[in-house]
DNA sequence: ACACAATTCCCCACAATTCCCCACATTTTT
DNA sequence: AAAAATGTGGGGAATTGTGGGGAATTGTGT
């Protein structure tokens, strides 16, 4: 089922009107899988866009809620701040999407942005410092060392 | 499926469009092994771009996932560095690959280039400095004894 | 409710890149 | 020597990516 797989990053621009072409490559396996819809909100930690294809972010919701009880007041209102924020994006005819200028100001985007595919998700980073990585090199390898050889990694697994 | 071996190294040309030929070894092992597709990746911490045939990349990826939670902060940054630059490559008619413009600027390809066999990836080096090694003997030597006695390299190590 | 500004939508044009096809030199195999 | 496979190169069509002009829509203050 879940066969979508965004696979890569590239550069793109956001013209004055704050549109943005959706990369071809992640249209195709749109249209491969059948997704339709896209919905994006603000990531939860980093300053970046996710965007989600409609069944995967329905697949998302259905594992928070089943997390979060209903008539606790509080575990609501973190339900509620996962829902509110979120935005359906559509295509125009030249294969772009409009970026609400409230999106572009939460997280910072100007004019550069790269897109990341992450499997089921894309993510959307303002590209000022687009040729830095997003973790120090060394710091990746201690951790991937570590990962890749059975142990756990932090003192929070949430499982 | 047998394991992919990729072993040895040539030099080559990237054309003026950026197109470049596909080691006719290499592309002997990708069909005896059944393999389809290339991803591609720049290296976190070296200067050139690694190719991984498509098991090759999804085992890896995958051993990955099941160990990363979506959400946990710190996991989640591991997962996008390590999807981060990533391409997937196809091979033309006359079994060649096009190298977008922006990998070749990331690790600085300009006309020749060198592929080097790394057991189950590919690397693809800049050749501007091809006959130099890629690290000094003695650093290399030293290197190369510390690890042999006792810490692991890969995966198939005992640690 | 009204005028006005900002935003969104729907056209069209155009540059850069990628894809597809064909030609040809060089090396290896028969 | 001929044939096949390996590398190199280029023309041009198709796709991808950028930009802009307004019309329609939404939101704002008075």
């Amino acid at each position: 089922m879940s066969a979508v797989e965004f696979i890569g990053s590239s550069d793109a621009k956001v013209d004055s009107k704050g549109r943005l072409f959706f990369p071809a490559s992640f249209r195709k396996i749109m249209q491969e899988t059948g997704e339709a819809g896209l919905i994006m909100r603000k990531d939860v930690f980093q300053n970046c866009l996710v965007l989600y294809p409609e069944s995967v972010w329905k697949t998302q919701l259905a594992g928070l809620r089943s997390r979060l009880s209903r008539w606790d007041r509080r575990e609501q209102m973190i339900f509620r701040q996962f829902v509110a924020d979120v935005e359906l994006l559509t295509l125009d005819a030249n294969g772009r999407v409009l970026l609400p200028k409230r999106y572009r100001d939460m997280v910072g985007i100007l004019q550069d942005v790269r897109w990341v595919g992450m499997a089921d998700t894309i993510e959307l980073w303002p590209g000022e410092r687009m040729n830095e990585p997003f973790m120090e090199p060394e710091e990746f390898s201690t951790e991937l060392e570590r990962l890749m050889n059975g142990e756990s990694l932090t003192e929070n697994e949430s499982r």
